[in-house]
DNA sequence: GGATGTGAATGTCTTCACAGCT
DNA sequence: AGCTGTGAAGACATTCACATCC
């Protein structure tokens, strides 16, 4: 599935919004929406969302607006939703077992086939159905669960030494919560979630407002 | 505290950064620091260092570099993080409690207050030195507490209805965790964690790639 | 000499506005 | 008539390149 343009990134998160906007008109029984409805129910203006959707294709009907279940599906398939993920998560400490029990992520395909942590009072502890394994274990499990993204929530010392060792073992997609800016070739897929930056930035509007 | 011109968001988060690769290299004894360095450590380069820093001020040497403790001073006030922040968050869920025993927002200076939920089993548990209080106290407590910023950690079909009420309680600034494209009025400062639109943007570029 | 600070150039994203389809 | 799809314009952010100053 290969695009022809290189597609913006905020143009790929707002696909995922209209995703959920869709699925609640869905929910609500619509089966055709406007642009400017979706744009009223995810945050942005019709010309966006117009313009996101044409970078994948024509979807809608003028003088009509966008068929809601065709749009779901397309939107779907564009994200790689149409399957699951293998998802393996490394730090089993307290944002590592949020992350665990995370529903969104279950019902969005995102399943967790492993967790890792390296302390040892941890390992072996049962997690749902699975083991808190060592992080010994680590490359050799990645590879043989196929594992495709990795979730990061270990202290931000040790985060860059565990993005190397997945990447070795063939991971191209990771989601880290460490404080701390890491470091991936440019073939992998690395998104930090930084709530220290977040709030720092409520902080500045705070003072400046 | 009234900044001249508006400051890119950008702008704001990656001077959190720079803030970060600063205290790292005063804890590794380093006096001053070149926009080079610095770009290194933060992940962009020293033109972006040099204009980010020159919408607040001008605090290096030319042929010399950045005053390592100087400028750790400047940052820290421009980010509003020369005083402690009051918080209070807002959900006793998982994420909640991950969120509560995140030391990070304690080093710098976000230190919450309160904490509520609705749930009558959660109401009354002992969390740290605080107790988790119902969200019926909910205003008062905000107002009585001096609130500055609140966190969200309930479910999505919950979480526009917590900010209309701690808006109204007079809170302006707001980190929301639930996954929901929320409303506030343009004076509050708003900021979500999508969780799960970070999974999906990675699920695109895997499939992308 | 060497690195900052900054206008100018470039690149990227958003908004406008309207032709074109249904 | 109504709403999409899209070039063109505009706004915004990043990068360049160099005069400036320590």
């Amino acid at each position: 599935m290969l695009r022809p343009k290189s597609i913006p990134e905020s143009t790929v998160r707002r696909m995922s919004l209209y995703l959920r906007s869709l699925q609640e008109a869905q929910d609500a029984g619509m089966a055709s929406i406007s642009s400017d409805e979706l744009a009223e129910r995810g945050g942005t203006t019709s010309a966006q969302v117009r313009k996101d959707l044409s970078f994948f294709g024509s979807f809608g009907k003028r003088g009509f607006g966008y068929p809601v279940r065709e749009l779901i599906g397309a939107i779907r398939d564009i994200l790689g939703l149409d399957h699951t993920w293998r998802v393996a998560l490394v730090g089993a400490g307290r944002i590592g077992s949020a992350l665990f029990g995370y529903e969104d992520f279950q019902r969005r395909g995102f399943h967790i086939r492993a967790v890792f942590d390296s302390d040892p009072a941890k390992v072996g502890q049962a997690w749902g159905g699975l083991t808190v394994r060592s992080d010994a274990e680590m490359e050799t499990a990645l590879r043989e669960g196929e594992i495709e993204i990795v979730i990061i929530a270990v202290p931000a010392e040790a985060a860059q030494r565990v993005v190397d060792r997945v990447v070795r073992a063939g991971v191209r997609a990771v989601l880290n919560f460490a404080p701390a800016r890491l470091r991936a070739p440019e073939s992998v897929a690395l998104r930090t979630v930084d709530m220290s930056t977040e709030m720092e930035s409520l902080a500045f509007a705070l003072n400046n407002s």
